[in-house]
RNA sequence: GGCGGAGUAGCUCAGUUGGUUAGAGCAGCGGAAUCAUAAUCCGCGUGUCGGGGGUUCAAGUCCCUCCUCCGCUACCA
């Protein structure tokens, strides 16, 4: 048994998360918590809501809404749409938490002491109309380079040159389309990453076995051009976390805040100190702090691949930065994107499936099988209706369910509701539990390595083998002369059932539960693939479970696809 | 522009440090079975492994080059 620290990259509060979101951060880290926990190791999974920055300042006020109160709403909306999806977080807490305000000012305090905070005096764009200073990407004017008219401050979407908003000829606000806009200059202090690079690429080089596209795009902003670049770690807004020293005022930095990307990771900790403070544990510190119990601990992060830089270079940097026992991620799993039926999901154009949109439809488990089986490890992967509808018509519906239907009905039939008894097994048994007990070790290798849709297939293939058995085993035959014969084959099907519910619970968690209780058993995982076969006797009673995953009809399929082709309600 | 990823069967994807006839699931074709959600099981692949060149006894795998798609590019997060 070992102490897992398992958290996921904390979702934006500005609104329902896209099924990409979800599979690139949350759902991947509920399976492998899930995972762990069915093998008897103690885990603490966290997650959060991301909550400040102009993004929240801005869909606050669309709302008509004050942050505070838009913020509390939506944090309630996605935790419901996280239980939902039965993401089994311990705790889901918020960056917005006071203890993520202390914790925040208390990382600034240690790193300034350490002399890795610099003032920087700078201008930036004010825009009077809107009361608020700008962000590069919120100013629009025309490009200097090519005169495409909605170029962005930071960057011109027609011919991608880099820009400085003083650039931009005609600058006006992308919040109010306002123009009179100003060069004001204002103060910001800035995390001296760049001092800390060679500590950070030797910890970067150090760690074994990390996915190549996590180590490369650390690398890249370790080397590229002058190297990695002292961050702004404040800004000029009303909601976030005050810029203080600790809990002493910071001279200079009176009105502003912390920038989000600063303070969210730091919620990782802060998260844990509101979960004992929620009453839910007793000690955060044992699984944060090396110098209290956290030595043994391994911490595994997961996340989209645009959050890497922040996770492997910012984040560590603040903890290493801050000479304080913290501790740091042991294993980083970053994911690529899901794409759309041909397309990127957009949460802007509303294209796609938001995760509300998701369990309106079909339950959770229908969803969370076909995402983690397609997850996009490797590369990018591609959400179709047709290739969901195939997927959970034939994986979930009639490799697995109607293996499940077909066992128990023909026990209830020909022996009652009640595992039956006699025969002695032979060598079909043998092969089955010998292939069996492969399958399965293979499922848990590629669980603890994290490689999802491997073992996604090894879980299906498990599936299949109980099929094959049948067909060979016929029982329907069998019955037929040798009635004993059949009773133990189907005896070893319904412990079959059984075994089936438990290995697959972190893929499907519901439906585990409801074979489970139609089976009336436990949730001990098979370390001993023959005994556990043997776990429910002869006599034991059982029901005949409702239909356990119905098909998508073509029909539905059709409707869905035209739904969410464009435009969210 | 720079960096990174991807390009393998009709579709979605595996292919470890280069090594015998390149694999899986789905779809398709043929068959078996009839317990089951018309659900299952067995058999069937002539794929210029994106194009071209090179290294090697041997290249999907290594090197060079070109093409296409995608992502990131530090003030959206």
């Amino acid at each position: 048994m070992a102490r897992h620290l398992i958290t996921s990259a904390i979702p934006y509060i500005n609104g329902v998360k896209h099924l990409g979101n979800l599979v690139g951060s949350q759902l991947p880290a509920d399976l492998y918590a899930r995972y762990l926990r069915a093998r008897g190791h103690e885990v603490l999974l966290l997650c959060a809501t991301d909550e400040h920055g102009t993004p929240a300042e801005l869909a606050a006020k669309k709302a008509g809404k004050p942050v505070a109160e838009y913020c509390a709403e939506m944090w309630q909306v996605q935790n419901d749409l996280a239980q939902g999806f039965r993401l089994s977080f311990d705790h889901f807490g918020r960056s917005s938490s006071p203890q993520n305000h202390r914790l925040t000012q208390a990382f600034a305090k240690a790193l300034d002491e350490a002399g890795l905070i610099r003032e920087v005096s700078e201008t930036q764009m004010y825009s009077p109309t809107d009361g608020r200073y700008l962000p590069d990407r919120y100013i629009e004017g025309t490009c200097p380079n090519c005169g495409f008219e909605s170029a962005r401050g930071d960057q011109c979407d027609n011919c991608t040159k880099q820009l400085d908003p003083v650039d931009l000829i005609n600058p006006r606000s992308v919040i109010s389309g306002a123009t009179d806009l100003e060069m004001r200059e204002t103060k910001h202090l800035y995390l001296r990453q760049s001092t800390m690079k060679d500590e950070l690429e030797k910890w970067i080089d150090t760690r074994e076995g990390w996915p190549v596209l996590t180590t490369s795009i650390a690398k890249k902003w370790l080397t590229d051009g002058d190297g990695l670049q002292d961050r702004g770690i404040t800004r000029d807004l009303d909601w976030g976390i005050p810029v203080q020293r600790g809990d002493e005022p910071w001279p200079g930095m009176e009105g502003k805040v912390f920038y989000v990307w600063f303070d969210a990771p730091i919620e990782y900790i802060a998260c844990a100190q509101e979960w004992v403070d929620a009453g839910k544990g007793d000690d955060w510190q044992r699984w944060w702090r090396t110098d209290a119990g956290a030595d043994d601990v391994r911490y595994t992060q997961f996340m989209g691949k645009d959050n890497v830089p922040f996770h492997t270079l910012s984040f560590p940097a603040t903890i290493l930065g801050s000479a304080e026992p913290w501790k740091l991620v042991d294993y980083i799993k970053s994911f690529n994107y899901l794409n759309y039926d041909g397309g990127q999901f957009s949460t802007s154009r509303g294209r796609g499936v938001f995760m509300d949109n998701a369990l309106e439809i079909l339950p959770a488990d229908y969803w969370r099988w076909w995402l983690l089986s397609h997850a996009p490890e490797n590369s990018d992967a591609e959400f179709t209706w047709e290739n969901f509808q195939t997927s959970v018509n034939k994986d979930l519906a009639d490799v697995l369910g109607n293996f499940a239907s077909r066992v128990t009905k023909f026990c209830r039939s020909k022996f009652g509701e009640a595992v039956p008894e006699g025969g002695t097994p032979g060598e079909i048994e043998e092969r089955l539990i010998a292939d069996l007990t492969a399958k399965l070790r293979e499922y848990e290798t590629h669980m603890e390595a994290i490689e999802i849709r491997k073992a996604a297939a090894a879980l299906r293939a498990a599936w299949v083998l109980g099929n094959e058995y049948l067909q060979e085993a016929a029982p329907w035959s069998t019955f037929k002369t040798d009635p004993e014969q059949a009773a133990m084959q189907i005896r070893l099907a319904l412990n079959l059932i059984r075994l089936y519910a438990i290995v697959s619970q972190p893929f499907i968690p519901d439906a585990s539960a409801q074979l489970r209780e139609a089976m009336a058993t436990d949730d001990a995982w098979p370390e001993d693939v023959p005994a556990a076969l043997q776990t429910l006797k002869p006599g034991h009673a059982f029901t005949v479970p409702d239909v356990t995953f119905r098909k998508i009809t073509d029909a539905e399929r059709e409707d869905w696809q035209a739904r969410f082709s464009g435009t969210r309600a």
